[in-house]
DNA sequence: TTGGGTGCAAAGGCTTTGCATGTGA
DNA sequence: TCACATGCAAAGCCTTTGCACCCAA
């Protein structure tokens, strides 16, 4: 984790953007918690135990900042909330991401690696002239421990 | 789509639902325009084109209607509206749906029909025992047209 | 007739924004 | 010092809900 926080920093400073206790606390928080996928308010709540004067805003703001440094990933449940977790982009080249397998029953989402996308996604820039350069898979179904029960 | 039409009303009247005027002119714009993928206010201008006093409430509770009868696809793209399709399902059995590409630079939206995720699936049903009944995909990229450009 | 449907307006709920104050560089 | 960052509260914006009236069945 400290070496994502320097490049962090790294990011910031190289942006002309400033390196704060918020900023550091909130990267902290999703640094702590990867695979789970937390909306504003759950960041806001686990960073208002070390830092109470937080404020909601200011969690928004970063969130947003770090989403578009590619620090954080999205995922969007259409339950009214926008997740966020840390982002594990070991090449930063692609900037694929894993996807998700939401469980309709319990509501837990696993996540699993796959380049089985890879042949579409050439086979689509060959047919159709689309180049895809990144993208989002959910699978909705019934988890192991569900279909047991 | 009279047949399309006449499975809705036949399906409203199983539900014990009523059929409206409301209620077929909204199955009707979203029929007219298949491949489109509308916001809750963009189907609420075209129908009050021919229903001037329908009023946005019924639309939102229609559309969600429509969605839980499988009439209708929903479809986010994270810039804050739900967009709705009219459903093609060949095959009612699997409910799977086609995958879009969304262009990054003109915000169109392409659809494809494709089943390696079917392989996928098989693959993950007996590696992690979970069983996937529905899919989301979104491929973001660059069309045609606008790498042509 | 009558219970579900509709329109209107108000309320909800997540997210963004304005502004005065605070603070890292 | 000073431009960027923060906190707070207000505003935005899409969507849902309450309620009286309406209309298919």
């Amino acid at each position: 984790m400290p070496d994502n926080q320097e490049q962090f920093k790294y990011l910031l400073k190289q942006n002309g953007l400033k390196v704060t206790t918020q900023r550091i606390a909130i990267l902290e928080v999703l640094n702590s918690r990867p695979g789970e996928h937390l909306t504003a308010e759950e960041i806001y709540d686990f960073v208002r135990v070390k830092y109470p004067d937080i404020g909601l805003a200011t969690v928004y703001r970063t969130i947003q900042m770090l989403s578009e440094l590619n620090l954080i990933d999205k995922l969007s449940l259409d339950d009214g909330y926008v997740r966020y977790e840390i982002s594990k982009n070991d090449t930063e080249e692609t900037g694929h991401h894993h996807h998700h397998l939401i469980c309709l029953d319990c509501g837990n989402i696993y996540t699993f690696q796959d380049d089985l996308l890879e042949t579409l996604e050439m086979r689509i820039k060959e047919t159709l002239g689309f180049e895809v350069v990144d993208h989002e898979v959910k699978l909705y179904g019934h988890c192991k421990k569900c279909r047991g029960d």
